[in-house]
Formats: C-alpha cells, sequence, structure tokens
DNA sequence: CCGATTCTGGAAAAGGACTTCGAAAATCCC
DNA sequence: GGGATTTTCGAAGTCCTTTTCCAGAATCGG
C-alpha cells in the first residue's frame, strides 16, 4: 500500500487521501466523509453511503451481515476501514457500538410525544417540577464549577488523617452518603451525627492532622458553625460546601465550594450538592489509593 | 462475536422447569421478568436486574464483557438464555439487538458538539459526567411517572398513625431526608436508622394502623428486607421505592414505584429517588392537612 | 491502443466468541 | 446433621467471524 500524501493540484483521483488523522469518535467520522473532500471508488463508495445511513445495523451486526446489506464484499469493509487507519472492521465498528450505547439510555424516545393530558395531576406537576429544578440546579453546577478549587479541597481532604463530615438538617443526606461512599473506598472517616447529643464531644477530639468536611445550606441556624468552629480552634483543617459567600462556614474553611441547590415548592433539591460531594469522594479516594498504594 | 445458528435438536433443557413459552420480543422478556412469579437463584438472578437495567450494554457487548459487567461467568448467562428456551446467548442477544435497532430513527441529525477544551481536566469530567447522569436519571423519572401508583401510596402513608423509614447503606440518605421533610411538615414519622444496632426493635413496634416506607437500591443485601419482613408480618402497610422488580421488597409491598438511578464512574446518583421521596413528602402532608385541619 | 496501477472478489488462515461439560460449592429437605 | 439436589465455576472444545492474501477485472494515463 503505496503512501501518498493528499496532492494539492491533482483532482482527487482515484486513491483516497490518508492524510486523515483517525477519527476518534463517530462525530469525528461523520464529520470527514461530509467533508467531500475524500474521493471513493465505487465499492468503497457504497460502503460510506450505506455507513451514513444505517450506524444502527453497523453498530449492532456482523461483518458479513451489514456486508450484504451493503451489496459488498466483507473484506470490502475492511478495507474501507483500514483507509481510514484502523486496524480492521472490529475496531472500526467499536466506534459505531460507542455511539449507539451513548445515546442509548438518555436517547429513549419511544413513541410519538403526545402532549401529556396527565400533566394536569398535581402529582405528575409535582414530581416532574422537582426533578426540572433539580436538572437545573445540575446545569448550573456544570457551568459554575472551579477546578482549582475543588483540586484545593480534595488535597486537604486526602492529606488528612481522619475525615469528619458535618451536616444537619437538610445537608445530613449529603455527609451520610460521603460517609457511606467513603468508607466503601476504604477512606477513614466520622459521621458527626449527633446521635446521644455526642456531636460536640466527637468534634472535640479532632486534631491538627484531620480535616473536618462541613455541608451546610441557608438558613444557617443549625449547629454546623458551632461544631467547626470547634474544629477550627482544634486546629482541624476545614473545608466547606455551602449555598453563599455569607455562609457562616466561610470565614472559618481553608476552601469552600459554592453550590446552590434549586426549589420547587418549597423543597430544595439535594442533587448538586450530592454530585459534587461524590466527586470529591472519588477524588479523595484517588490520591489516597496513589499515596497508600 | 459469535453469530450462529440455533441447533435444532438441542434438549430444552430448563424450559419446561420454569412452563414459560420462549420470548419473541424484548418487550415480552420484560414482561415475563416483572411477572414475578418468576424465582432465580443468587446468580441468575443477578442476571436478570443487569439485563433489565442495562439492555443496551447487553445489546452491544460480547458475552464476556456483559458477564464481567453482571459479575457473573459467561456460562452463566448461557444458562440463563436456555432457561428461556433459547439454544444460547447469541440467540438470546438477538432480542436486545433487535430492541436497540428498533429505537433508532434512522434519520437521526445530531448537531455539532464541540469538545470542551478544560473537559479534559478529570475533576471537570467526573463532576459533569455525575451532574449529566444525575439529570439523565431525572429526565427517566419525568417520562416513567406512574401517577395512579404514586397516589396510592401517598394514600397509605397518608392514612397510617406512624409512618416508619426504612433505607440503608445508599438509601438512607433518601430516607434520612424524607424524615427531616415530614418532620418539618408536622407529620410524625420515625428513622428506622439502626442506631445501637436497635432497628429490629425500631421495628417490633409497628402496628397494623402504621405504615412503613422502604427504600432499597440493588444489589438488594442490606438489612431492609428483613425489617421490612418483619413489619409486614406485624399487620403494617408497606410501600417502597427500589429499583427493579426483583427487589425483595416488592413481594412484600401493597404497593411500590421503580426508580433506576444513573451511575457514573461508579457512583450512583440519588437525584430521581430524592425528587420521588420530596413529592411523596408532600402529596402526604398535603392529605394530612386537610383531614386535621 | 497498450501498459501500469488500482480496485474488487473470493477462498483460506487466524483468531476469538460461544458453548459444553464435569467437578466443586452451596442450598434444600428430611 | 447428613444426604440429595441444585447451582456455580472454570476450562476445553467447537464453530463462526474476521482478517489476510492474491489473481483477475477495471480504470487511468500516455
Amino acid at each position: 500500500m503505496a503512501e501518498r500524501r493528499a496532492a494539492p493540484e491533482k483532482k482527487a483521483a482515484g486513491r483516497a487521501a490518508i492524510g486523515y488523522a483517525k477519527p476518534r469518535s463517530y462525530e469525528e467520522l461523520r464529520a470527514v466523509l461530509s467533508s467531500g473532500t475524500v474521493h471513493f471508488p465505487k465499492r468503497l463508495r457504497q460502503v460510506a453511503i450505506f455507513l451514513w445511513q444505517h450506524p444502527g445495523e453497523v453498530a449492532l451486526g456482523t461483518i458479513g451481515r451489514v456486508a450484504e446489506q451493503a451489496g459488498v464484499q466483507p473484506s470490502t469493509l475492511v478495507r474501507f476501514a483500514q483507509i481510514f487507519g484502523y486496524s480492521g472492521f472490529s475496531d472500526f465498528q467499536a466506534l459505531f457500538k460507542e455511539h449507539v450505547k451513548a445515546s442509548w439510555p438518555e436517547g429513549r424516545r419511544e413513541g410519538a410525544e403526545q402532549p401529556d393530558p396527565a400533566e394536569s395531576d398535581p402529582n405528575v406537576h409535582l414530581v416532574k417540577g422537582l426533578a426540572a429544578a433539580a436538572q437545573a440546579a445540575l446545569a448550573r453546577l456544570g457551568e459554575s464549577f472551579e477546578p482549582s478549587r475543588f483540586e484545593r479541597m480534595a488535597e486537604i481532604l486526602a492529606g488528612a488523617d481522619l475525615i469528619y463530615l458535618v451536616g444537619s438538617k437538610r445537608a445530613f443526606p449529603v455527609t451520610a452518603y460521603l460517609s457511606v461512599t467513603l468508607l466503601q473506598q476504604g477512606v477513614r472517616s466520622v459521621l458527626v451525627d449527633n446521635v446521644g447529643s455526642s456531636a460536640h464531644d466527637q468534634i472535640g477530639c479532632v486534631g491538627p492532622r484531620d480535616a473536618v468536611l462541613a455541608v451546610s445550606f441557608s438558613p444557617y441556624n443549625s449547629i454546623t458553625p458551632d461544631l467547626v468552629a470547634i474544629a477550627h480552634e482544634r486546629g482541624a483543617r476545614i473545608v466547606a460546601i455551602t449555598d453563599s459567600t455569607f455562609s457562616p462556614l466561610v470565614p472559618l474553611a481553608e476552601m469552600w465550594l459554592e453550590v446552590v441547590e434549586a426549589e420547587f415548592a418549597g423543597f430544595r433539591s439535594l442533587s448538586a450538592s450530592l454530585a459534587v460531594g461524590m466527586a470529591l469522594a472519588h477524588a479523595v479516594s484517588a490520591r489516597r489509593g496513589r499515596v497508600s498504594g
């Protein structure tokens, strides 16, 4: 197979220009195909057209089936894939599989969209409203996320001897889930849950080598700031997840992240906080793994 | 990937064992699985749950990959397929392929998606991925929500003397938030939190006028089913939020809702469950207000 | 019109996926 | 508690899929 560069003055005769980098995604492949700069001979063009029109068949079928439907020999498909730099059809097919898989769970739109008459049902309205609010909060999270601050928080937590998780009322589910997750990942942590009103005593045991992750949302009338203040006095490193710069946690914390939750019908979602929390857990566990592994 | 024809005279092994005709479509399979009349041993149940929750993976993957993701041996998948009367996994897989292919409209044209340059930061990727997964789960929730079942659950809970909230591990944050919310709304409830290992004693106090709201996700290896079973014996009304028809809570519950959470990097979101939980809390409180006000 | 190059088709080899099977483990039942 | 049954595991075997390869056909250029 002789190498030839895309000749500028050539009429792009015959041979497809292999000057193209191997497409790494289905979208890239489509872009290349639609650019029109590649001129294929008859059979290969047939292949390109079929791929374009029936990506699902390509993803789900065998080379034999695809070849049959496209009206070519299996070996033609292999050659086509190799022109784009793949080792063979299997490699090439993975692109399609990935694409279909990626758009499967969420892209499931079955049947025609009917204007839902049940929308007037107050329950449906409530659930959809709560879901929409949570989605909005998650979308904002994706936009306003600050990687460098997140990074610092993860570093602080990963460097701690023991991680204390503090959060009450609304914030408690977040710390509770964090506790479950961190323990599953083998990261030692203490959930300050105030069982037996022992929260002050629990937090009274923190030392300079420990870290506290505090979660709190407005109104800031819980005992969380008190507990964090104690930990602060004892020299622990403090990081926080909260919903405004006016939170009493902010002056105490070495680093903090702002996560604004959405509200609907008086109920606040926790989705964004949970997502950040999970990401933190993962980041901490990853750093720990590196150190102790 | 080997695609092989059904051998004509194979011994139709387990088929008689459960007496089900071979499902001819994916929908039929789902119907049989959800009928709840089939009782699988542990590994086969694991398979059923995975098939239920990840049809895309089954359709696109090889037997090896699917087995790995489901946490079983490849041969287990073959046995599962044969129980339903198929000659092997390939035959069975064709069902899934067809289903995926059918719900892939050919004329799909997606807009140009530019990859965010900051996306390469692993932290950003993680947070955005978790957020996207949660959003997907919430979107699904909006589509598959069943108002009538929700209504019944709210009625049951509203009519109860005392509401017991049961959930452990991952599910605990959901019940915890429910507890906070219900108490705020003036609805009497008990969070069964197993502090002091007193969960069995707590649940031992339920009576026929009480209701239990249980939350559990796969793998169903927590103590939640045990506790619910006790409550069931004592005549309490049971409702559940869980993620498949194979949950041990389903046979115990008078009414249940399926909420499938999304997963990313091994972390499951709780967004959809929390949204449903909040909606339930609101609905219950609204009904109570009507009665007692 | 003829030579050189490229493209195509088909068969054989290589590779991998699926299936089968028997022993070990777990579970059930008396 | 012990035997019988069911279930699971793991590896060997079989078959299909994929790839490679080359001769013949088609096309391009002179």
